[in-house]
DNA sequence: AATCAATTGCAAAATTTATACCAAAAAATG
DNA sequence: CATTTTTTGGTATAAATTTTGCAATTGATT
């Protein structure tokens, strides 16, 4: 993702803050969305989907806390970062900010270069968060990352397909998916493949993997087991 | 960088203040350049290009606001830090050096003791951000400020493409990227170049660092592999 | 238990797809 | 304008994916 594509929603009843922190972010060539007030900050967040929220905690009306919480409950908001803006010493704020699920805080009088590099360090953690996800099963070690697959020591390399389909199975190990499912998850349903490809691509991983790892359910599907 | 190298530039109206805490910089190794007034200290600030700069708000003439708005236009200065000296209680210093660009403020009268922490622990943020951008990745060091790559001892210089292709391959060894990733971060999603580009660059790539550093994940993309 | 129908396993072949490589054109650079 | 860098299209090659046909297995039914 480029820094350009990066959103940023900023909410805070004092035009003066608006801009001096608007100017900063947007001259780091980040995207700058801003909203005056806690419902408005709300509605910009649903709207927008922005990657990370700065709110002030003291706004007339709804302030950040509530507005933070409101945010929250939205599925798709849920991995957005939230700083709150606070003033110095209102110390309860950051107990009840992280409470609320903020991500950090940034204190009153606002340092430029503090705030950028707090927001760049959390876009940075962002960002790995995103990416990193190596799940480990057992003695399976999927990174798909670096696209590879780790079992007992050894490294194993998979072409496309079948690195998807051990991924899905081993997803939910124990868990049976239909054939269905694991077209539609693999191959995506627009393509249409014949019914023998799914057996073939788990015999292939049945040679590579170790045959019992995978259980056939004659009539619904496949399951790996650890 | 050797603590050594590291100069300071102290400007303050009274010679006891620059006795004072010159002697104390001095005593812990940086180089301390001096300055009676705001003119002076632009103009030594453009010519020595210390790494921090001191400025004592309450000056005759030019205060220390405007010899930092001034140092801060200077090109070459835009990393240096700046602090402040200031006396306790002109609160509005604070704010109005922090829009002005200053990283840290001193109030007065100074503690030595604070001053050489604060002072330590500037640089040695400025370090790291100053190192983070030459990266070795194993035998392979990447400059980016000075646009070169060395490998094994050996300069290699890379036209601009095959130098960000490499960068971002190698800031992430062992991870895959996508064709798509590798567009996006090195040509811009703006741009729309041929499937085969990337190939092209890939392959010169090989011919210059060497063949095996560079993994094809068929249908997925590349890695740089260390 | 034997039979039957349906489903899955399997191996090799066929097909499709992706990438490497090249040469040459186009664009940028100085 | 000469040189270097970047892009492109074409072809060769390698690899992955899918198909196919038959054998083996399973579970249900008698």
């Amino acid at each position: 993702m480029k820094k350009s594509d990066i959103k940023i929603l900023l909410v805070d009843d004092e035009p003066d803050i608006l801009e001096i922190v608007g100017y900063n972010l947007s001259s780091e060539g980040y995207q700058v969305i801003t909203a005056e007030n806690g419902q408005e900050g709300v509605k910009k967040a649903k709207k927008e989907k922005p990657q990370l929220i700065i709110l002030d905690v003291m706004m007339p009306e709804m302030d950040g806390i509530e507005a933070c919480e409101l945010i929250r409950k939205n599925p798709d908001l849920q991995n957005t970062l939230i700083v709150f803006l606070t003033a110095r010493g209102e110390d309860y704020s950051q107990v009840a900010g992280f409470d609320a699920g903020a991500d950090d805080y940034i204190t009153k009088p606002i340092k430029p270069k503090v705030l950028v590099s707090k927001v760049k360090a959390l876009l940075r953690r962002f960002r790995e968060e995103d990416v990193a996800d190596s799940v480990k099963i057992g003695s399976l070690e999927i990174n798909r990352d670096e696209y590879k697959i780790t079992s007992k020591g050894k490294e194993i390399v998979l072409p496309r397909k079948e690195f998807e389909l051990l991924s899905l199975l081993a997803s939910k190990p124990g868990k049976v998916f239909k054939r269905d499912e694991i077209l539609d998850a693999v191959w995506g349903n627009e393509v249409v493949v014949g019914g023998r490809t799914i057996d073939v691509h788990i015999r292939k991983l049945r040679e590579k993997i170790g045959d019992d790892s995978f259980k056939t359910i004659k009539g619904v599907g496949y399951k790996f087991v650890d």
